[in-house]
DNA sequence: GCTTGGCACTCACGACATCTGAGTGCCAGC
DNA sequence: GCTGGCACTCAGATGTCGTGAGTGCCAAGC
């Protein structure tokens, strides 16, 4: 029994399950592709790889379905990127060309995604820590409070209310905007963050608990748990899916509505970009470690800007998906994305 | 066979129904309600009801179910917006006092509101026609890119970059930044639109077409399509009341991703505030004039920031909604967030 | 003129029995 | 090591039937 076969019969079943979402017995697998045997020596093949675990019978009488080690081993070992057909390039290029700022190109591009791949999509914005400071604003909103603007290389803009107990002149709001450029303009975030301590005693004491009350502010700004946003879109795609999941979406729903959860995800697939996916990670199922997304894959891959990853962007589905058109879309969007940004 | 009996039977079946989500009889009804007369004499009552369009039968040997106009009866006639429980307003407080910025305000009141209600919750960012300019800052971003930052009174912060085709130098940038600090700070957004087109005559002739750009940017950033922002939480409870959605909730969340409908009713309701409900508004299935949410009801109240309305919020769920409550908790949140903005 | 008990009628739904066919595992022969 | 044959299993489809909730109507009663 050749192990080429035994793959080719797992690949076998992995396209017509993705494609039929029907379990899938050897009679109509040797009718759908040409692997030059019986199905009885199919048969012979489909015992070895359920005992391997790559792939189950949900009963007795039933066809075989791929596990989650079925898709992984498809992934891994079988599939190749497909190349995304001309219109659904021009479709991306319609989408994302005539976008304006930041803002508008991450929805754009959650948008495209979701609706490429007719499945979840998620952006994470570009990491603050790794950027460089543009910009940074000041300005009073009247009486003790002030608005404090931060806008990096990348294009993100944050903001950030600061209140204090009194009431702050302008004169003062403008020597401390004056600070705050020299101290930051130019300067990755992370180092901002070490310059700050000296800057109060640049003041005159009376000052000082108003100066560090807005560096509390710019501190904040900068740590860790503020910078991480996401995007969403196509979430109307997991109900038209909804075969999918045996019990319910209602978990996957709100496991994704947990952003936390999906900047976690983000964050630990970054570090298993597999060999040969182009830059795509793929997590399979119980892969996940999350006990709503057991039915569950996701596909992500970083994006850049000037050379550096500066985020990720991925798609969520149901295990059962054509992971190479996926895996296919998620690439080209996120280098699409890249270019953009200037990656 | 008095009105006001119609009435309680009418109140009776919508709140039995809601509260069972099953078809409700004659027998169950004088069993539950105390309404004093035997089964028959309700089965008259209900016969007119049914002639009159209140409710319906799903089939002959069933109960009965309130039609949109049994609810909307019910919602005008019958109940009364019942006051939170200490509780419900402890937990309003808890999630939003601790918020910072506008966005965070926001986030947090759409989660409340989703929280409460156990619906899709939706909150939409104030209004930027009706604000007045705090701030314009313009900052170059290298070569022939400037980013525009807006910040309206009500604390929102609108962003836009800007590209031309030459290099600005920053003097340049710096005179349009005064200029635009003169024409705009103070001003409603609408009268800044006005006083516009005469600025780029106080500039050289060589840099008009540069003003120009800046400004058309700043007219794109006013304009009523891209004010338009809304935050959602919730929708995995949508999934959750799917049973009351027949065939399936993906053309409800389709209506939702698609913020545009959710605005316009947003818009629209704002109109039709009814007396007597406390300033909140009320749809109910086919009155929304959408088929996809033919089997939805939203109910939406407007929150306010120096005494104007700036925006709206509410709440979208599933025609057999517990309207009372609902109706109360989107009273309570939006009479909240009024207040946290300075209402 | 309402209200009420009685009664015949309807019909969705669940329980149960039956059937069918897809799919399997195994084995003997090639 | 592949193949055809064969007995076996079992989920799902189909059909039948009984049950009971709920109704509408009517004639009697207050």
């Amino acid at each position: 029994m050749s192990d080429e076969r035994r793959l080719a019969v797992l690949r076998a079943i992995v396209e017509d399950y993705v494609a039929t979402r029907e379990p899938v017995g050897s009679k109509v697998l040797v009718e759908r592709h040409s692997l030059g045997v019986s199905p009885a020596t199919i048969r012979n093949d489909m015992a070895v790889l359920e005992e391997e675990g790559y792939i189950a019978q949900p009963h007795t009488s039933a066809g075989r379905v791929p596990t989650d080690k079925g898709y992984r081993a498809f992934v891994d070992r079988i599939a190749t990127v497909k190349p995304l057909s001309p219109a659904e390039r021009r479709a991306i290029s319609t989408l994302l060309d005539d976008a304006t700022d930041l803002d508008d190109v991450l929805t754009r591009t959650v948008r495209a995604l979701a609706h490429l791949t007719r499945q979840v999509a998620v952006v994470q914005y570009p990491s603050l820590s790794r950027a460089t400071v543009r910009h940074v604003e000041l300005v009073p909103l009247g009486g003790p409070r002030m608005l404090l603007v931060l806008i990096t290389d990348s294009g993100r803009v944050e903001q950030r209310t600061v209140e204090v107990t009194s009431e702050v002149p302008d004169e003062l709001v403008a020597r401390m905007r004056a600070a705050l450029g020299v101290a930051a303009a130019g300067r990755r975030l992370s180092d901002v963050v070490a310059v700050l301590p000296s800057l109060p005693e640049t003041f005159a004491p009376a000052d000082r608990d108003v100066v560090r009350a807005v560096l509390r502010a710019l501190e904040d700004s900068l740590s860790a748990e503020r910078e991480e946003r996401v995007v969403l879109a196509g979430t109307a795609n997991l109900a038209r899916s909804g075969l999918d999941f045996p019990q319910s979406i209602s978990p996957v729903l709100e496991a994704i509505e947990e952003q936390v959860v999906l900047l976690r995800l983000l964050g630990e697939m970054a570090e298993d970009t597999g060999a040969g996916t182009g830059g795509v990670a793929v997590r399979i199922g119980r892969e996940l470690a999350h006990e709503r997304l057991t039915e569950t894959s996701v596909v992500t891959s970083g994006y850049a800007s000037g050379g550096q990853v500066v985020a990720h962007l991925g798609v969520l589905g149901p295990t059962r998906m054509d992971y190479p058109t996926t895996m296919a879309a998620v690439r080209a969007v996120a280098r699409y994305v890249s270019r953009m940004i200037g990656g």
